[in-house]
DNA sequence: GCGTATTCTTAGAAGATTTTTAGAAAGTTG
DNA sequence: CAACTTTCTAAAAATCTTCTAAGAATACGC
């Protein structure tokens, strides 16, 4: 169970951290609003729960918390903070928190207020499926799917029928494929298109899919439809 | 948006429940735990959060409370009461309240605190008890098991099983796996991350179950049924 | 403090992916 | 149609990733 905690008073966000660590939480701390900011909305990797001080210096915390409502990040979110009266709670709790904790608090408590918290599950993460014409592509896991039948593609294969997925009706270019696929300084050949181009053509007659890559002569590829 | 509200106090009942109406919430009140064990253990109705009192005639709070959980009534409960004493708040929650709110409390933090908890899904999970394809993972005893076979995990093993269960469509990097089982700050090397992962292969095998660790070539790994 | 269980490191083998190369096939143009 | 350009295909080389095993280091219980 992965804690993060913002607080900008050291002191404070030791004994803390100390106790929540005793209780088997990884914690991380931060001490100011930018660094939080960046903690906080980074959804590769994610928190079960945020702590988070209100006032911090540069950004502050009720900012922190809607940036992640907005960015439709779930983590509960307890915010800890000095500011005890009526309509801060409300602020506090209307912007997104999931609990509200006035300065000084018992540790205990915030324990027991985690627990509560986290019986709940998090939501759901939507995951990136790409479709066109009978295809379907599961990104994460690189599934490329037509109907009951269905294939792992390699790294670069799923990148390249991801250009092609996200505009299905373009030509592209070779030189538009490599700088898509492999970036933009890269000593690689059209050639190695053309392979790989090959690569899921293979693949589309696995999984005997009405969808083609078309050559249009002189100008590049673009994905169709073979009847 | 339904509301169960049981408090034994009729005066501070009729008051409450006066503005929780005029924003719109529909409102039954009950006035003693016998009362409300039947309303809030009958599931045919379901309410959106239930107001609970601590203290009240026949049948006390907490029993009641206890009760739904036990017949995994899910609704979130608020504990309103005027036992503010730190055990007490540990207690309430830890019995299965999502908040606590002392006596006399404001009307307004209430409603906020009502919204903060109907914005998220009503379900409980038992984190302690994992599933995921034909596994279960009691974290406790770290005990792995899928239909009549079952192991004890080592700490690490345990840590590792639980990241893929809590998310078991969810490809892991090494680094989001180191990070979620060692921390922060921590010298391992991606290598050790492929040994458990080779370990709870292992304890698969003896296991006989059909989930397996996929390897995400170049990405990760992530859980899936092998069949 | 000793023995056992667990965790971490290392390193080479095995395996998968990516890139290069080269010749055959197909399309275009005068 | 002949010369040229472009595209397709296959195979091998290079690179990178993953798996496995064995041993060292550390933590834990008696």
């Amino acid at each position: 169970m992965r804690i993060l905690f913002v607080e900008d008073d050291r002191q404070l966000s030791e004994v803390v951290a100390e106790q929540l660590k005793k209780e088997g939480y990884i914690i991380d701390c931060c001490y100011d609003g930018e660094e939080a900011l960046g903690y906080a909305l980074n959804d590769t990797y994610y928190y079960d729960v945020v702590l988070l001080d209100r006032m911090l210096p540069i950004v502050d915390g009720l900012t922190i918390l809607k940036a992640m409502r907005q960015k439709h990040i779930p983590t509960p979110v307890i915010i800890l903070t000095g500011l005890g009266a009526l309509e801060d709670k409300i602020d506090g709790l209307d912007c997104g928190a999931d609990d509200y904790l006035v300065k000084p608090f018992h540790v205990k408590e915030l324990l027991a207020r985690i627990r509560a918290l986290t019986r709940r599950p998090a939501e759901i993460v939507n995951k990136e499926i790409l479709t066109a014409y009978d295809l379907t592509l599961d990104r994460e896991h690189r599934r490329l799917t037509c109907k009951d039948h269905s294939v792992i593609l390699t790294q670069k294969e799923s990148d390249l029928i991801t250009v092609f997925m996200e505009m299905p009706d373009k030509t592209h270019s070779r030189g538009e494929l490599i700088w898509r696929v492999w970036g933009e300084n890269t000593e690689i050949e059209n050639g190695n298109v053309d392979n790989y181009i090959h690569f899921l053509r293979k693949r589309f007659r696995e999984l005997k899919c009405r969808t083609t890559i078309k050559t249009i002569y002189g100008a590049g590829f673009c994905l169709g439809d073979s009847q």
